[in-house]
DNA sequence: AAGCGTTGACTGAATATTCAGTCAGGACCT
DNA sequence: AGGTCCTGACTGAATATTCAGTCAACGCTT
C-alpha cells in the first residue's frame, strides 16, 4: 500500500462517514483525496475494489481487544458514545455497515469478525469484574444495546448525554452494583 | 387506494425488504408488480411519493399500541424477532431506515414518531407490570436493545432463536422476576 | 556528464452505464 | 366520444469506467 493509495483509502473512509457506503461516489473520493478520478482506477480495480480496501483499512485501525479491568466495563461501553468527531464518524460508518450487511454478502464476514472481537472484549471485562450468570449472553446484550442506542443517537433521537445516561443506567441494573466500582 | 396502487405499494415493500430503501429502483418495483415503470408515475408523483405511500402502508400494518398487560411485555418485545417473513422484512426495512436517518433528514421525523410510540407502549407495559425505577429510561433501553439485536439477527450474526434467547434473558435480568409472570 | 530508453504515477477528456422521470398514444370502458 | 388505466420508447442527468497521452525519475550506455 503506497502512501497515495493510503491517502485515497483514508479519503474514502471520510466520505463514507459523511454519505454512507451506498452514498459513496468515486468522484467525491478523488476530490477529497485531491487527485483525479482516474487515479482511483489506476490503483484499484473498480469502485468495489476501493470499497474493499477501505473496509480493510478501517478494520485495521481498530485496536486489538485487551483484557479489560472491572473499572473498564462501563467506561469501555460509554467510550462508544462520545462527542468526539472521530468516534461519531466511526459510529455512523458502523451503523451503515450493519444495515448494509442485510443486502451485501461481501461485508458480512469482516463485520461479524469485528463484532465477535468486541463481544469477547466485553465478556472478558465482565468476567474480570466477576459478573454472575451467562457472561457470553450478557456481553452480546450489552454490545447490542450500545448499537441500538448508537442508532438512536446518530439519527438524532437521543442526545449524546441522553444515550450515555440510558446506557450507564442499564449497565448498572444489569451488572450488580459492586462490579461497577 | 385502488387495487393496482395497492399491488404496486406491496411490490415496493417487497423490494425494500430485499434491497433496502436506498437500493430501491423504480424499475424493479414495476417488474415486481408486473406493470410498466410509467404506471408508477401515473399513480404516484415520483419515487419519493411511492416511497411515502409504501412507508405509510407498512406503517398501517403495525397494530395500534394497546395498553399492555404484565404478561405482554416479554411477548411484545419477542414479537419483533420471529421467523415470520413479514416481521423479518419489516425489521430489515426498519433497520435500513434507521441507518439512513443519519444521512437523510426527510425520514427522521416519521422515524422518531414511530420510535416514540413504541417506547410509550413498552413503558406502559412496564408500568402496568409495576416495574420499579425509571420506566421511561428502561423502555428506551429495551427498545434500543431490540433494535441492536435485530441488527445482529438480520445480518446473520445471530439466529432467530439466539436473538430471542438473549432478549428474553436480558429482560428477565432487567425487570424483577415477578413481573414476567 | 550527457543522451537515451523505460517505467510508474498521474491526468483530462471521452465513453458506457444506470436511473428517475416524460410523452405520445393504445386499449378498454361507459 | 371522452375518460381512465396503461404501455413502450424515449430523454437527460448523474455516475462509473476507460483510454491516450504527459511527466518526472531512474538506470544504462558512451
Amino acid at each position: 500500500m503506497t502512501s497515495r493509495q493510503d491517502d485515497i483509502v483514508r479519503a474514502a473512509a471520510r466520505c463514507i462517514a459523511r454519505q454512507g457506503v451506498r452514498g459513496l461516489r468515486v468522484h467525491d473520493v478523488a476530490a477529497e483525496a485531491g487527485v483525479s478520478t482516474s487515479l482511483l482506477y489506476y490503483h484499484f480495480a473498480d469502485r468495489d475494489g476501493l470499497l474493499a480496501a477501505t473496509l480493510a483499512h478501517v478494520d485495521a485501525l481498530v485496536p486489538e481487544p485487551r483484557t479489560g479491568t472491572a473499572a473498564d466495563l462501563t467506561e469501555l461501553l460509554l467510550g462508544e458514545i462520545t462527542d468526539d468527531d472521530a468516534i461519531r464518524a466511526g459510529s455512523v460508518a458502523w451503523s451503515e455497515l450493519r444495515a448494509s450487511a442485510a443486502f451485501e454478502d461481501a461485508i458480512r464476514e469482516p463485520l461479524a469478525r469485528r463484532t465477535a472481537a468486541w463481544n469477547d472484549r466485553i465478556q472478558a471485562a465482565l468476567e474480570t469484574a466477576g459478573a454472575p450468570g451467562d457472561t457470553a449472553m450478557l456481553a452480546i446484550a450489552l454490545t447490542a444495546l450500545v448499537e441500538g442506542l448508537t442508532g438512536r443517537w446518530i439519527s438524532g433521537e437521543l442526545t449524546t448525554d441522553e444515550a450515555r445516561g440510558v446506557l450507564a443506567g442499564t449497565v448498572e441494573r444489569l451488572v450488580p452494583a459492586g462490579v461497577a466500582a
